[in-house]
DNA sequence: TTCAAATAATTGAAAATTCATGTTATGACT
DNA sequence: AGTCATAACATGAATTTTCAATTATTTGAA
């Protein structure tokens, strides 16, 4: 009946790094799954909803959705061949690339924030308020820490 | 001089599972890198690393390093041919197969702890004592709630 | 006992990712 | 203006990952 373990998890390391992998990787396997289920890959779901925020630049975009510069080209060429984003060159810089939604990625986009913020609602329920804020003051202050200025 | 924005992160989201994504891999950028530096994967890292303390079956192995079976698979052909691992079949059950390092797989994660701990301490400076015990507290509840028997 | 369903791991083909490099555009300095 | 270093993105080849089987073993129910 039961695939894993019995009754405790296993669990060989406490580092916090390990802890935040491994609580980002089961936290976010339900939404990951609906995902699935519709057919949708994890990448195109972050793509087309960062750039419904705000067009932003390749490498930018590479920051905000967790890949690399060349792996997010690729998805790129694959989401533009299914009209879900537009590669645009503006004035500013000519080698600068922007990435905005067409209509049918924004509409992508609108279907499935619904579905996100459920989860995320289903999320917060495991936590105390006070707890779900505190826990996301960390993370955000450890962000802002390893992603300050990475001119080394 | 900068690579990223000016002063404000490109934020767009403030999911936690979307944090949590994110603080796991910017915590873990530095010690990845100095991994990378020693020419060896983040995988095979977590792999020695973990069955170094105990010898694991691959299909629990493949939950503690976050890796899908068949990747975890021919990880592992990859670790065998380099005689990190040795696969090792038990008498209680002929289908599972334990993994367990060899005596160069185990002088490996020795030598690499250190760096791990070393890492550990360094992104707990970011946090006070207090704040660390949370952070993980919340960390291991929702890993324990999101994991508990996924029968579904 | 027997047989169907479930579990554990592997495999092969297709797809995605990575690393290193290429190309073009900017910026800075002389 | 000319040169050099750097930044932004794309690309090709090699590697890794994924998905959908396949094989082998175990469980358990009739």
């Amino acid at each position: 009946m039961k695939t894993q373990e019995q009754d405790t998890l296993a669990y060989p390391f406490d580092y916090l790094a390990y802890l935040l992998a491994r609580a980002s990787t089961s936290v976010s396997a339900e939404f990951h799954r609906e995902l699935r289920r519709l057919g949708i890959p994890v990448s195109t779901w972050r793509i087309v909803a960062s750039v419904s925020e705000k067009a932003r630049s390749v490498s930018e975009l590479a920051g905000i959705v967790l890949m690399q510069q060349p792996t997010l080209s690729k998805a790129l060429d694959r989401l533009e061949a299914q009209g879900l984003v537009e590669r645009e060159r503006r004035e500013d810089s000519r080698r600068k690339v922007y990435v905005k939604p067409t209509e049918k990625g924004r509409m992508l986009a609108e279907r499935l924030k619904p579905k996100a913020q459920l989860h995320e609602q289903e999320v917060l329920k495991e936590l105390t308020p006070d707890e779900a804020r505190k826990l996301k003051a960390a993370l955000r202050r450890l962000i802002r820490h390893y992603e300050r200025d990475n001119s080394t």
